[in-house]
DNA sequence: CTGAAAGCGCTAACAG
DNA sequence: CTGTTAGCGCTTTCAG
């Protein structure tokens, strides 16, 4: 026989919890008057809003949502989700809490998923969203094509992927014309063979940022200098000491994201002392490493936030043609950009 | 008149999604054939089931999943939420890939929520939560009083912050011993005026790193030198400043956070120039700060994957005592916190 | 192997 | 001001 003590145990089993009709039999009343005092008291006597109130209390009754949205056919469900590519990721992080932020005074709650540049883990996440009915989804899209079934079902905003003509509104970040300018201030302190370290081929925001460069270097660019595919700090490290050990190794490293960017840095200081760099995406304390780091900055809460305006504008009813907003990002001049070639 | 282009357009007034009915009707079957080749058709004819599968592509038919659930009393809403302090915060997002990476492989989806150390705001999330019937919930919670009626209704796992007597799992980290063994270990440096900048002394984990520093300073201890209250790297930069400002500034500084840390090296970099500090978690490459930062590490993952194992051990049905994990914070020596004073 | 009826917890649409 | 009836989309139960 088994004893269990309720202090020490965790509850197991939750009792099935109190539904309406237990609340309305507790208050001596109908059902609909519980639904009418839960959702703001409309033409409810004080004195029976009041038992009501106290038969919830008293059984520690909550709202079944999912119920009450079942019936209300145009109400939605008060969620929406965020998809990106992996939520440990500061930069998206950041980008969460700002959506959350907005989402909260909209009174909408957040769902969400990193898909980790898989397309299927897209796929189930995208899935598992819409099964649940969120009103709305802000995501970073791996592959734009399969994003066709969900617009029917579900407002959706684009982050950081173009719409490529689907009706989606969607929130960039010129990264090209970034990578460009942030390359040329290499140029301009001398540089002339700059090497390029950055993520995977497949990404939008990798293309643009790569033709940034080509577009700065001009005939100067040269295919030897650049790296690509990289997914964390310690393959962009391993990259990045691969280009300063070569034969002809580079005077300075553009690095097309924070991730990268930390790798960089990482190489640099261990061997290839001297070399510049321009890191794509900000970082926390970037101003107190040595050199301090030069970079192009993009905001996160910014592109968050617009986003998730976008998004309510649309669910609450806002039916405009579709909106492509580009945000910039800024160079941010500390040090390591600046250093001049021997 | 209104023009509407359809293709540039964004979709609005969602056309109401196809139901079950309709698929049933489309494939000449009944609703039940179609649920139950939806839910792993066992006992359905091939063809039949050919057909049904067929209609379900045709007509882009997707499950309501509350409506499902609603049904099916046993089985869950397969949704865990996770309640942080504020998600933007690079110790909260690692953690929170954990708990996401942990639940996916138990086919759950992630609601989050940020409480900002807001007692209005935790009780609102928690509401949320359960109002949409999540399975379990992952929480830093700030007042373990009104946890009290959520436990009765959700499957809880606390993070961070003790069960105070609640029959709940928690997973903690020994933030006493640690902050008592990096303040020993400024003693042994031979600083013997040691600032403390801590977070708001109503968090549990604020008042154990505050203890361990007591602990290691005995009577030592200067109240003085003590700075709290501290939310973000702005207030605890301004606060080491005053410290090092005043008539006998200290010659090291404890620093009980992420945040705060990021303010204190900015702190000593401008105004305190050879002040050793120890920080409370680690921070993106604070091996190339100058000097090293010399930290407490606290792993968010492994914390994340811990509380979501035992959630998901819960759920499964374990019905063992409530546990309590302990998990240690380790001290990296890197510089920071070796220099002597003068 | 398949379908019809009942009902999950709630709200819309009517009655009183 | 309040209650009754129907039914949201699905699964359970039970009868073919």
């Amino acid at each position: 026989m088994t004893v269990h003590d309720p202090g020490a145990s965790v509850a197991r089993s939750k009792p099935s919890r109190p539904t309406m009709r237990d609340v309305a039999d507790a208050a001596g009343v109908g059902v609909m008057t519980v639904s009418r005092v839960i959702n703001g008291a409309v033409g409810v006597r004080p004195s029976t809003a009041e038992r009501v109130r106290e038969a919830i209390t008293r059984l520690g009754y909550q709202l079944n949502h999912a119920a009450s949205t079942l019936r209300r056919r145009h109400h939605g469900s008060m969620v929406i989700a965020l998809l990106v590519d992996d939520i440990a990721n500061p930069f998206y992080a950041a980008l969460a809490g700002a959506v959350e932020e907005e989402a909260r005074e909209h009174g909408f709650t957040v769902l969400f998923g990193s898909a980790k540049e898989d397309l299927q883990r897209e796929r189930e996440l995208v899935q598992a969203f819409t099964a649940r009915r969120v009103d709305g989804l802000i995501a970073v899209p791996t592959d734009t094509e399969m994003w066709r079934d969900a617009l029917t079902s579900v407002t959706v905003v684009f982050v950081d992927r173009p719409a490529n003509g689907l009706p989606v509104d969607s929130v960039l970040v010129d990264g090209r014309s970034a990578a460009e300018r942030g390359v040329r201030h290499l140029l301009e302190h001398g540089h002339t063979r700059i090497g390029y370290l950055g993520d995977l081929a497949s990404i939008w925001t990798a293309q643009q940022r790569l033709q940034g460069y080509r577009d700065a270097l001009g005939e100067a660019f040269d295919p030897e200098l650049v790296q690509q595919g990289l997914r964390d700090a310690a393959s962009a490290e391993r990259a990045a000491r691969e280009l300063l050990g070569s034969a002809r190794p580079p005077t300075a490293l553009f690095a097309a994201n924070d991730l990268i960017t930390i790798g960089a840095v990482r190489a640099v200081a261990e061997c290839g002392e001297g070399t510049a760099v321009v890191g794509f995406d900000d970082i926390v304390l970037a101003d107190r490493l040595s050199p301090p780091l030069t970079v192009l900055a993009q905001d996160p809460v910014e592109i968050g936030t617009t986003a998730a305006r976008l998004l309510f504008a649309r669910l609450d009813g806002d039916d405009t043609p579709r909106r492509e907003v580009v945000l910039p990002a800024t160079l941010v001049v500390r040090g390591s950009g600046e250093s001049r070639p021997e």
